[in-house]
This record gives structure tokens, C-alpha cells and sequence, in this order.
DNA sequence: AGAGTACAGTACTAGCGGTACAGTTTTAGA
DNA sequence: TCTAAAACTGTACCGCTAGTACTGTACTCT
């Protein structure tokens, strides 16, 4: 996942892994129950070490959040970049990313993980306002990045049904937090790559007619 | 929620007061803090009480599940029913199913609580091999039902585009978690209805184009 | 009137989550 | 090489929780 890992000091390599640990639990067990005690014995390190991390385990799933929603947008502005690269045109481009987006669910060998939004969702009484208020916005900031796309392409191709775009946005993350659910649930990795390419068939149903 | 109160025991009564109780805590904190203690107060009963109707709190996990897995399958089942007495056509019953199901979700006042089985989902280390696979059946019986829907609609409507049956029958679902989960971030409860109202016009364009 | 149902009361335990703080080693820069 | 900050360790403690065990009692239905 990270990509330099040589350049981080020795603290923050030791932060990194006490996050791999306690983020795979908690989508695991859900974050109450994930134990400090079971990270730092996976860690290596003591109670201490953890809590000279982190100021309490709220710091910790503001962390987490924080880290994850960092990371996606860094994939998902890769994925752009890339179809962009292989496409002018706005549809197609976005065509493109939808495909890539697919492609990169299905290549996870063990499939999803899960997403760490949709579990905070579900546990939303046990974090403060501020980690509350970043789902949220986590939730807001991608059918922003959605919605640009889709401005685009309708300026160019118009939709042969009525639709309103912040929901054809949102559809894309409901899509895929549900075929996460799904894929896990029916323990299936390739249920949510072709969630994703049904989307992409519905996209292009609306702007294109096939 | 349930349509015979009157007809319920005292105990059965009792029962159902710490399900509903433990549900709603369940969906907003996650089973694991979900105390037995803030049940049984919230209940007005004691510990003995508690343990009386369930075993231990797996048997508690298990209850729930089973309870609103029933309960779903009845909603269902009530729509599918009210759509058919309005149209034989399946195409065209399935589209009023749409629209019921949409409106159900979309009266709702404070929104959809939340999805107990997504819940467990992401909390599936939580529970016994037995409650893990009821979430899974769950899932498998909502693609069966939709499915059906689906097959008899091909016989008559071949669709404009390559479609998977099974794929679309799931993204319904994923559809329905998503959008409670972007509905429960976003505090916006007429989320969930528009995303089922997208979901049906996905089914019109690929089986009438438009 | 008797028997089961549906609890209440009380008392206990083992274990865990979380906090606090003092002490020690390791690392990096001057 | 010295030093100061970084990165921990060690230990002790508290409150809460799940769960057990048993006795007692009010209600309810036949």
C-alpha cells in the first residue's frame, strides 16, 4: 500500500504498522471491540509505546478515517490521471475510469477489505463529532469529484432519460459500499468489480443509449 | 413495525421491548457496546430477566438477525404482492415494486435506522459460524427473489444491452446498503429513495431503452 | 388452588479497556 | 562524542462488563 516506506523514521514506521493492525480488526470486529491490548501484542510493542502514539483510542480512529480517505483520494485521482491520459473525451475518459476502478477491486487478492467509512457509519455513537463530521465529508467530497465528471460529459452528450447528477454521482459510491457489503458478505471478490462495471453499463445507457 | 402487538404474550412482549431496545443500540454503536446492562435499564427489567429470554448474547445477535431477516422477507413479499394485484405484466410490476419499495424508505421519519445485516457485516468476527451465515443466506435469498422478477421479465423483454441476471438482482441490494449509508452520512433520508429510484430507471433503460 | 410463567434481588467473579506516570533505551543532530 | 529529544518499557491501578448461581415472588391461566 504505501509507497515509501524507506523514507519514514523509525516513530512513524512504528504508528504505520500499529494503524495495518488496528484497521484490519476493526473491519473486522468493529472498533469498540478491537482490544489496544490484542494491537500492541501483534505490534510488538507495549501499552505504553501505543499510547505515546496516540493520545486515547479516539485519536486512533481519527487517524485511521483520516488516513484511509487520504489514500482513496490519492487512487482515485490516479485512476482519473491515468484514463484522462487515454481519453479526451469526457465520457470515455470516465468509461475508462470506471473500468480501472473495477479492474483495481478485483485485482485485490483477498478481495475488499472493507470500507472504513461504512464502518464508522454503522458505529457512529462511539466517535466524537469531529471523526462523526469527516464520514460525512468523506461521503460529500466524492460526489463532488463524481459530479465534476458528470458536468462534463453532459455538456457534451445529453442524457437520453432525466437525471439528476448528485444522485448519479452518489450511485457510484453507493455501488460500491454496497458491493463491498455484498462481496464479503457472499464471499465473493468479483462481486464488486462487476457492481462497479453494472454502473458503468448504466452510465452508459443514459449518455450513450447502449 | 409489528402488526400483532395485542396478540403477544407478556413474555413475548418483554422480548420483543429488549429487541428493539438492543437493535436501535446495535446500529448506532455495534453490537460488541452494546451493553447488557444498558439494555436491561433502558428495558426497565434486570439482569435475571434478560437471561431468561436469552441464553447468552450471541443467542441475543442471533434473535436479532433472525427478526429482521423475517421481517424484510415480509415487507417484500407485501410489495411484490401489492405490485402484482396492479399490473401483470412483469416488467411492469417489477417498476411499481421499484416505486412501493422507494416510497417505503422514502416515509420513513427519521430515515432508515440502518441495515442490521450490513452491520453484522462489518463486525462478522464478532458472531458464531451459525449467525455468519445467516447474513450470507440473507443475501442469497434477496438475489433469488429479485432474480425470479428478473427472469420472467427477459422472457418478455429482451434486454438492449448484455446483462447478468444475477448481478443485476445484487445490485439491488447494493443499491439499497449504499444508499442507507450514504443516507445515514449525508443526514439526508431522501437519499436512500432516490437511489432505488435510480436503480429503476437502470432496469427501464435496459429493458425498454428508455 | 395449583402450576407454570415471568420475572426481581442479590451476590459474586474473571477479565478487559483504559489511564497514569515514572523510568529506560534508542536515535539523530551538533 | 555528547546531548537532547524521540521512542519507547514497566508497573500499578480502576471501573466496567459478561456471565453465573441461586433464592424469592408476583402474575396468570386452567
Amino acid at each position: 500500500m504505501s509507497i515509501q516506506t524507506q523514507t519514514l523514521s523509525k516513530g512513524e514506521q512504528t504508528r504505520e504498522r500499529i494503524m495495518d493492525i488496528a484497521q484490519e480488526a476493526v473491519l473486522h470486529k468493529g472498533f469498540a471491540s478491537t482490544s489496544i491490548d490484542e494491537i500492541i501484542c501483534e505490534a510488538g510493542i507495549t501499552k505504553s509505546g501505543f499510547f505515546y502514539h496516540f493520545r486515547d483510542k479516539n485519536d486512533l480512529a481519527k487517524a485511521l478515517l483520516q488516513r484511509y480517505t487520504d489514500n482513496e483520494w490519492k487512487v482515485f485521482d490516479q485512476l482519473f490521471t491515468q484514463a484522462d491520459e487515454l481519453s479526451e473525451d469526457p465520457l470515455h475518459a470516465f468509461l475508462i475510469f470506471l473500468k480501472l476502478f473495477a479492474d483495481l477491486m478485483g485485482d485485490l487478492p483477498n478481495g475488499h477489505p472493507g470500507c472504513l467509512i461504512a464502518s464508522y457509519v454503522y458505529q457512529d455513537f462511539l466517535f466524537s463529532r469531529e471523526v462523526r463530521d469527516m464520514t460525512t465529508e468523506g461521503h460529500r467530497i466524492w460526489r463532488q469529484r463524481f459530479r465534476d465528471r458528470l458536468d462534463q460529459i453532459v455538456a457534451r452528450y445529453p442524457p437520453r432519460v432525466e437525471v439528476n447528477l448528485d444522485d448519479m454521482a452518489d450511485m457510484l459510491s453507493a455501488v460500491a459500499d454496497g458491493g463491498i457489503i455484498l462481496s464479503k458478505s457472499l464471499h465473493d471478490p468479483s462481486l464488486l468489480p462487476r457492481q462497479i462495471m453494472q454502473y458503468r453499463s448504466y452510465v452508459k445507457l443514459v449518455f450513450l443509449g447502449n
